[in-house]
RNA sequence: GGCGCAUUCGUCUAGCGGCCCAGGACAUCGCCCUCUCAAGGCGAAGAUCGCGGGUUCGAAUCCCGCAUGCGCUACCA
């Protein structure tokens, strides 16, 4: 046997699902440890769910959490074609071989009738296995019937047995292929199954282990039962426990964001999402839980992999999130944020290239006015840094920093423990004092601010607090003396005199 | 209905016969820090290890039943 293999197949019914990345994240991990290869192969087995429009969305999706493979349709590769549905040809040359062998027959039995026969069986609380109906027609019926024009799927002879496997997470298991039925290889149209298809394909590119959800434990039987017909050396399977929603189901569309591509949007860093995904189901042993891609790769290994469901849990990855927000360098940061925030308009370092501004979001139309150069973005994002959760969060906690005008609310801006005139004399005497000393200096800004409240015979939070509201709008804010530096003497001394203006009213 | 797999704090998990009347992390709550919000520090609360039987001097850990959950049960993948 070559080098390890290994693999991932999704099929493009939809974007990058969550537990297909961790699928993939597993497999990909397991493939780098072990010095081996990973594939990416499309199962898009001719159907009217797949569109190649997906494609693209999974591929782009893996990329993005930083997922690469050796061959896929993408690369090429010495095992393609890549896409199930080019293979065609390839099964159907196994589908022979089968029948060549007697291991299947024609089944003429019509859906209608399939289905009629496993309600009546369901009913009747028995198990809906197929009947074997045409499994022992006569030779001569069969190929009169077809040359009649008839339609016929091909099934598979299931011999009665126990099949068992020992699977790498979830150990020995078996299952009684007597309760199975007759299985379909090929559909009437001569396509065949996936359950068929995986087996053929896996095997011609040599895949050597073949790990997927466990929700694939009852193909893994089938295929078994075909790699031996087909008398095959059979991978080894992992069967990894599945992801689930807070309702503790399968995650499906319906679960709202399912699909990484949704985790992208809303601003999470791969990095934090690849890391949390990795610990669903898996644990180094120890407890250790920040893990790098290439820490990762060092230190998984397949027998840790979980045997229970996990429930996703979205305020871990937001805390994860967070970690990693806070880790980077601002200067990488901001240009992380400044490429989210580009792509949904916002925010652009190149002045003349978007046309929108900051603050629809307190429904205030101002026109876009003083765009922030690279570097006040960086220092304002420096401030935020470490209230960042998710880029998505950014718009609403950076809103002040880039309008003309902020919306501060009346009341709000009237200190809780004085009165509006007062307030507004304060105010006043904050703006002077911007004026004179100018915010950059910062430290005796804040000296000044304080004695100024000791004058005035107030508690300095009473008086900063009116100040940043006047300033940013919001109750809750980087500190105030820092902000100010950022914002300038121009804006500040602006927004003051604004705040002054609507107490005197 | 049948079959398969699973079952430790709300969540992710450690644990593979004595170190566990169960450890860590997220979330929650409290305190400290503090100009607000965070971040950070400290602390609290939170799991009769699904239930019932065994085995054993001793079980979260092994065995058997039951219950529950999930998955599969298609001419879907």
């Amino acid at each position: 046997m070559g080098k390890p293999r290994f693999r991932i197949a999704p099929s493009p019914t939809g974007s990058l699902h969550i537990g297909n990345a961790r699928t993939a994240l597993y497999n990909f991990l397991a493939s780098r440890k072990l010095g081996g290869d990973f594939i990416l192969r499309i199962e898009d087995t001719a159907r009217d769910r797949s569109k190649i429009e997906y494609e693209r969305t999974i591929i782009d999706g893996l990329h993005w959490l930083g997922i690469n493979w050796d061959e896929g349709p993408d690369l090429g590769g010495s095992y393609g074609p890549y896409r199930q549905s080019e293979r065609l040809q390839i099964h159907k040359e196994f589908l022979q071989i089968l029948i060549d062998r007697g291991y299947t027959y024609h089944c003429f039995c019509s859906r209608e009738e399939l289905a009629f026969e496993r309600e009546l069986a369901q009913k009747q609380g028995r198990a809906p296995k197929y009947s074997g109906k045409c499994r022992d027609l006569s030779d001569e019926e069969v190929s009169s019937r077809l040359d009649a024009g008839e339609e016929a799927t091909i099934r598979f002879r299931v011999e009665p047995r126990i099949v068992g496997l020992d699977d790498i997470v979830m150990g020995k298991i078996e299952e009684d292929a007597g309760l199975w039925g007759d299985f379909v290889l090929a559909r009437s149209d001569g396509t065949p199954v996936y359950n068929f298809a995986v087996v053929v394909d896996d095997h011609l590119m040599d895949i050597s282990h073949v790990v997927r959800g466990a929700d694939h434990i009852s193909n893994t039987f089938k295929q078994i039962m075909m790699y031996e017909a087909l008398d095959l050396e059979r991978p080894r399977f992992g069967h990894m426990p599945l992801t689930l929603n807070a309702k503790r189901q399968k995650l499906s569309k319906r679960d709202g964001s399912v699909a990484v591509e949704e985790y992208r949007e809303q601003g999470y860093l791969p990095e934090a999402v690849v890391n949390f995904i990795a610990l669903l189901g898996w644990n180094p042993g120890d407890e250790r839980e920040m893990f790098s891609m290439n820490e990762l790769i060092n230190v998984f290994s397949m027998d840790r992999i979980t045997t229970s469901n996990a429930i996703f849990d979205v305020a871990r990855l937001d805390w994860f999130n967070g970690v990693y927000v806070r880790k980077m360098s601002t200067d990488q940061l901001a240009h992380r944020a400044n490429d989210y925030l580009s792509d949904l308009g916002y925010f652009s370092s190149n002045p003349t290239r978007s046309s929108n501004d900051w603050s629809h979001l307190n429904g205030v139309p101002v026109p876009p006015h003083d765009w922030p150069s690279m570097n006040y973005f960086i220092a304002a994002l420096e401030l935020e840094k470490e209230r960042i959760r998710k880029f998505a969060e950014l718009p609403e906690l950076m809103n002040f920093f880039f309008v003309e005008d902020i919306y501060a609310d009346t009341s709000q801006l009237i200190s809780k423990k004085h009165s509006q005139s007062d307030t507004r004399a304060a105010l006043v005497r904050v703006a002077e004092l911007v004026g004179l000393q100018g915010v950059n200096k910062m430290d005796t800004v804040e000296k000044y601010m304080r004695s100024l409240a000791d004058d005035l015979g107030w508690r300095a939070g009473d008086l900063f607090m009116p100040v940043r509201i006047a300033l940013t709008g919001s109750r809750a804010t980087p500190p105030l003396f820092e902000t100010m530096k950022v914002l300038g003497d121009q804006r500040v001394l602006h927004r003051l005199n604004k705040a002054v203006e609507q107490l005197s009213s």
